[in-house]
RNA sequence: GCGCCCUUAGCUCAGUUGGACAGAGCAACAGCCUUCUAAGCUGUGGGUCGGUGGUUCGAAUCCACCAGGGCGCGCCA
């Protein structure tokens, strides 16, 4: 839990408090120590005299110098100096720097753990796919964004439960199971054709993929014809429950072993069937209505395009105007069986009630207009804070095209096809080198390139440059230094560099952890490689620079225990994002 | 018609929650392999941060309006 950055700030708060005793903790707060952004700027950049001059009733100048003054020679801080509007500009002695080798190397992977989340519970709901089909590439970089939500808040310090919500209610499961059914029948050889079946049921054959044969192979080898005597279709009431949670348990399977070819698994599946049979959703209802958060009532009609059947009917509304959304929204339909939305309400309380504190619904794009009604309900449950994170529509590209996903031609349409192009890694670490938000266009070409211009790979590279000198050293009995003494030794400016790059990772892990941006993890991971790169490449033009020098063993036993520090902080990274870090390319 | 998200270099995108002259990678141009992996590295050029106002010591960042792109809009999930 070192962090070099923390410790700076602690010093600049002293000296603030010191010299000015009575400014406000509003104040204090607002103090900031930054790598500055450009070079040049001293190391660190602290924001102190600005945020506290009007507090202080002194000029941010005369508060920068006073600080400048008091900070100067007292260990870490080697100089300080006020800069533009009352900048002050700190330069650490080299030591404080090369202290972070020990540090990492001491505390290995979880170097970069933070307590800033304080154990808070915090839920992560995301992919919650029907469990009608196969994961769809739609679903993937919610899953991604999801789950590497989920680490880095961990690694924050956040108490982190990572669930799936089953939706296994509702009419699409009922026309599942008929889908199934169909697929059942075909398995027992029944005389039926497609069509003449699709004639009889209601809604007629909504699911046609062929993943539903294996669904029906398996009902016949498990039931026989039980389901259907002589392979002709029976009374549903005999069937359509068994074969329903057969096929949802079925396919649900599938998308368990997706999701884990994707290297994600979830502590909890919470079933929306299960949440409705307890009457959870009733229960719920019934608590809002008491409350007079409910009411009976006809909704005003959409503007714009009228829908061709509506008409005026009164139906149960919550009043979801009275915190924040547009309209009342209906919890039930005109069957008297709950709304979607309704069951949402139950399990986000279900949720609330299991000890969450902070819950997080990673959706797509397309479920944006859900949002306001599930933030006014959770608002009126109370007891948690509601966010989401959407995330924006993928589009593939291929050879320069943009690939069509369509189910008719076969090509791109689930996370096994994808997985057949592009391996885990590459999906996860492109998919998160894009703000959540952003729009997105996937180049499968790139990335599956073993070039600079791909991240994932470039990345990789990098730690398997490192892995690649730390067994030459390991071969050679190179123990790496832990001491300061032989650290010094490191003191070229690309040396610098890479220590200044791991010495931000704690702060960076807090800030992005906080902002809910897992972006930056790929970003810093990118930029440490960058650096390191770089810092092999001065070994390459200057033979003095080179990792592993032999008649030289102080350096050597310092760069060694540089290049182990790099090594444990790429992993680290890649550890939060869930991309393995590889030994050697190949 | 209304709501939410987005708009930053020719292209793809960052911008550390309001800080210093706006950054990186591609693409363009100029360089670097007797070596622990050149699958890489170095340098140069490139911007009215979609537009107009406002808030303040300070705005790509916050507010209002406008333009363009995406998504959604009662008893589907």
């Amino acid at each position: 839990m070192s962090d070099l950055y923390a410790q700076t700030r602690e010093r600049v708060l002293a000296a603030l408090t010191d010299a000015f005793p009575d400014l406000p903790e509003e104040v204090l707060a607002r103090v900031e120590v930054v790598p500055p952004r450009e070079e040049g700027r001293g190391e660190m950049a602290s924001n102190a005299a600005m945020v506290s001059a009007r507090a202080a009733g002194r000029k941010p100048a005369e508060i920068a110098a006073e600080l400048a003054r008091r900070l100067a020679g007292t260990p870490p801080i080697a100089a300080a100096e006020i800069a533009g509007p009352g900048f002050l500009n700190l330069t650490l002695d080299a030591d404080a720097w090369r202290g972070v080798v020990p540090a990492v190397l001491a505390e290995g992977e979880s170097y970069g753990d933070s307590d800033i989340g304080g154990g808070i519970a915090v839920n992560v709901e995301y992919v919650s796919a029907n469990p009608t089909g196969p994961l769809h590439v739609g679903h993937c970089r919610g899953a991604v964004v999801g789950d590497a939500l989920a680490s880095l808040m961990e690694k924050a310090g956040y108490n982190v439960t990572r669930e799936f919500y089953v939706n296994d209610a509702g009419n699409q499961v009922t026309a599942l199971a008929w889908a199934a059914y169909w697929r059942y029948l075909e398995a027992l050889g029944t005389e039926l054709t497609q069509d003449e079946f699709a004639a009889r049921i209601p809604g007629g054959l909504q699911y046609g993929g062929d993943y539903l044969r294996d669904v029906g192979r398996a009902l016949a080898e498990a039931h026989g014809d039980a389901f259907a005597p002589g392979a002709m279709p029976a009374d549903p009431e005999f069937w359509l429950d068994a074969v329903r949670d057969f096929a949802i348990a079925f396919l649900l399977e599938t998308i368990k072993e997706d999701l884990a070819r994707l290297g994600i698994r979830h502590d909890v599946f919470r079933s929306e069937r299960a949440l409705v049979e307890s009457g959870a959703a009733d229960r719920v209802i019934a608590a809002l209505r008491e409350r007079d958060l409910i009411y009976e009532g006809v909704l005003e009609p959409p503007k714009g395009k009228l829908p061709e059947d509506w008409e005026p009917r009164e139906q149960t509304l919550f009043r979801a105007t009275l915190f924040g959304d547009d309209v009342d929204r209906p919890l039930r339909k005109s069957d008297g069986t709950a709304t979607y939305f309704a069951n949402d309400i139950a399990y986000h309380a279900e949720k609330i009630a299991l000890g969450a504190e902070i819950l997080i619904d990673v959706l797509g794009a397309d479920h944006g207009g859900y949002l306001p009604r599930m933030r006014a309900a959770v608002a009126a449950l109370g007891g948690a804070s509601f966010e989401v994170a959407l995330c924006q529509i993928v589009h593939f590209q291929k050879g320069g095209e943009q690939v069509r996903m369509s189910k008719r031609a076969g090509t791109f349409v689930t996370v096994a096809d994808l997985l057949e192009e592009v391996d885990a890694d590459a999906i996860r670490f492109t998919m998160l080198m894009r703000k959540n938000d952003a729009q997105m266009t996937f180049d499968l070409d790139l990335a599956v390139s073993q070039t600079r211009e791909n991240p994932v790979f470039y990345v990789q590279y990098a730690h398997a440059r490192a892995r690649s000198v730390l067994r030459a050293a390991d071969e050679r009995g190179i123990v790496p230094a832990d001491d300061l003494e032989t650290l010094r030794t490191l003191a070229d400016p690309a040396e610098m560099a890479v220590l200044r790059r791991i010495a931000l990772w704690p702060r960076l892990v807090e800030g992005a952890a906080q902002a809910r941006e897992p972006h930056r993890i790929a970003f810093f991971l990118y930029d440490l490689a960058s650096d390191f790169h770089m810092l092999w490449n001065r070994g390459r033009d200057d033979a003095a620079l080179r990792f592993l020098i032999e008649d030289r063993p102080a350096e050597t036993a310092a760069r060694v225990a540089l290049v182990a520090a790099v090594a444990t902080v790429l992993r680290s990274g890649m550890q939060v994002l869930g991309v393995t870090p590889v030994e050697e390319m190949r």
